[in-house]
DNA sequence: CGCGCACTGGTAAAGGTTTACCACGAGCGC
DNA sequence: GCGCTCGTGGTAAACCTTTACCAGTGCGCG
């Protein structure tokens, strides 16, 4: 109930009547136009075999003047593929997925396949929908960010079976797929000797603010973080800004007058900041924040973050790699396994 | 180039063999199972006839034994439409429009429609692309967020004469869709008025950094701040963080020592506000800055930013009406128009 | 007892492509 | 001059559904 200024003052409007819709146009009407069979158009449209020229002029007329397209579904249903991946990514808010979705996309952009991208909206039902959907539509590939590194394997399982599967970010472990992520507890070794850095000159309280180990990124950085400071206060919620900003807020309610915040996501470092300067509390003075992912979004913090950042790049052309592998390889049968390590970036708001 | 810390120690390796794909099922192998035919079949999955409980219960049971899931390329075919809309975005990383995305996909998510997100990378040629497969698979309509005002115009025509389309924020003013966007002008004079009063009580220049006018949404801004600041200097550039930085960050080294900064985007206000603290300077104390959108995003400011804030809740709500009026009314071939006021929101990066 | 109707099942067409296969003509080698 | 091959075009099948249409059965009613 957040829309709740109703603005009287909308603008609405009906303009004219829609122009008619134009009939679609099928390879038989070109056929017919340039007086050659469907065979011949279909030839020419695709470059599939040699067609007379004067033939191939005919026809790239008639298809020009008729507006003629062709019908996907219909060349999908034939050829068994339908020059596409499908992307599902649990949430479109988080500037890392859409980071990853955009730079997908790009990394596509030059092959002859688009990608479509779905957002599961963190919810497992919405995510198990998308994978069914993209492989009805018989997708050639689809590239997956498991919500839950449990309860997403039937799915991912389902995909597995279907199409070339890779899982990008997070994994659910109990399904062999290709997998391109992030050396999670590499990460977040390396904040951890930094933060040991930190409290070495300076001593205060070490507090995680993360998610619940329910994504295999948020279970590594937590193990990793836990086994690293044992004694430390976890808070745990869920991978978005609001979840740390609350957190930090409460724990700053609750007394905590100095400490090292340690989070799991540059989103969530950035409620944290947000919650600290809310409070009139100062960074790095009261409070030392440490982010995780390293993307765009980290530049906006104030002070500057410091994060461990992933080669968003690198993983995005791995990506590239196993789907074109897949495709006219098609021979070698394994999967590709690969994290990549991040690395750590010292900014002000943890000066060591 | 950024990617180059080069990490030996990614960690690589190939997993055991994949378990050979399973060949896919179709309706006519569940027939031959159940020992009906495929017509039968058809109407138990879909519940498009009744029959025979007997029969029923045999089609669902061989179904299932199977793993039997339809082939959505067939049925799109035959049926004409494809229970899909498309989505196509310039950018996925302007978290303005992830947030429209999201927000699109969840409105829809509770019908049977899936919503594909197609990203245009801010580019020409990958938007007609995207407009074009998307046309070419038969979506049942199309939601577009136009890169440019002039030159996405042709495919923007395209789509409007194939399905229903609306345009969504941006506009192509010379095609005639449905339109669902934010009263762009009202809200850059509510900016306005609040810069007025601003300076009134503190003189000091002001200066606009905003987009390029070659998208409604920069067009309408600028033009609106422009007639409300003649005397004002305009910095144009693209909607994003780095523009805002590079933009603001050149004019602090020219000796602009105190501002009111009105950006047309909450991104530019970032980069804005980022460099104004790389140069060691403080808002609002030396200079103040407004926004524009007021997604998420914006609360991660600091200060917190001034801005104004579009409904998005109630723009994906209108957008569903009409996708949905389109299917079962068809009868009203009206365009909608509508264009949502945004709300003012005042905050300490430009106090009054 | 016969007719018609309600109910349900099957057959086949249609949707738009690609492509295997065949046919036809010309050119060429022997 | 004959047969083979190469080049090119067309026909029709196949991809997987949905659904119009027909047929058969059983029942009720006149």
């Amino acid at each position: 109930m957040d829309d709740t200024e109703r603005s009287p003052g909308d603008q609405e409007g009906l303009q004219s009547q829609r122009e008619d819709a134009a009939p679609t146009t099928t390879i038989h009407d070109v056929a017919a136009r340039a007086g050659v069979s469907i065979a011949t158009v279909s030839r020419v449209l695709n470059d599939s075999r040699p067609v007379r020229p004067e033939h191939r002029m005919r026809v790239l007329a008639a298809a020009d003047e008729l507006g003629y397209s062709a019908n996907l579904l219909g060349r999908a249903l034939r050829q068994g593929r339908s020059h596409s991946i499908g992307l599902v990514v649990p949430d479109l808010e988080n500037p890392f997925f859409a980071t990853l979705a955009q730079d997908v996309s790009r990394a596509f952009a030059s092959s002859q396949i688009d990608v479509y991208v779905y957002s599961a909206d963190n919810d497992l039902e919405t995510e198990r929908r998308a994978i069914a959907s993209f492989l009805g539509r018989r997708v050639d590939g689809l590239v997956l960010i498991p919500c839950d590194e449990v309860r997403s394997a039937p799915s991912v399982r389902l995909a597995s079976r279907a199409v070339v599967t890779i899982q990008l970010d997070r994994l659910a472990p109990s399904v062999r797929t290709h997998f391109i992520g992030c050396d999670n507890r590499y990460g977040m070794a390396q904040i951890a000797s930094h933060v040991r850095a930190v409290v070495e000159v300076d001593p205060r309280p070490i507090v995680f603010i993360g998610a619940h180990p329910t994504s295999s990124s948020a279970h590594e950085r937590l193990d990793t973080f836990a086994k690293a400071f044992p004694a430390a206060r976890l808070v745990l919620g869920s991978f978005d800004f609001s979840f740390g900003r609350d957190a930090m807020s409460q724990l700053i309610d609750e007394g905590l007058k100095a400490a090292v915040v340690v989070t799991d996501a540059d989103v969530i470092a950035l409620g944290v900041i947000a919650a600290v300067h809310a409070h009139g509390r100062a960074i790095p003075r009261d409070y030392r924040v440490t982010g995780f992912d390293g993307v765009g979004v980290t530049f906006l913090a104030q002070p500057p973050l410091t994060t461990v950042r992933q080669p968003v790049g690198q993983m995005t052309a791995a990506i590239v790699d196993i789907v074109r592998g897949a495709f006219d390889g098609g021979g070698t049968r394994d999967y590709v396994v690969r994290r990549f390590r991040p690395s750590l970036i010292v900014r002000e708001s943890s000066p060591a």
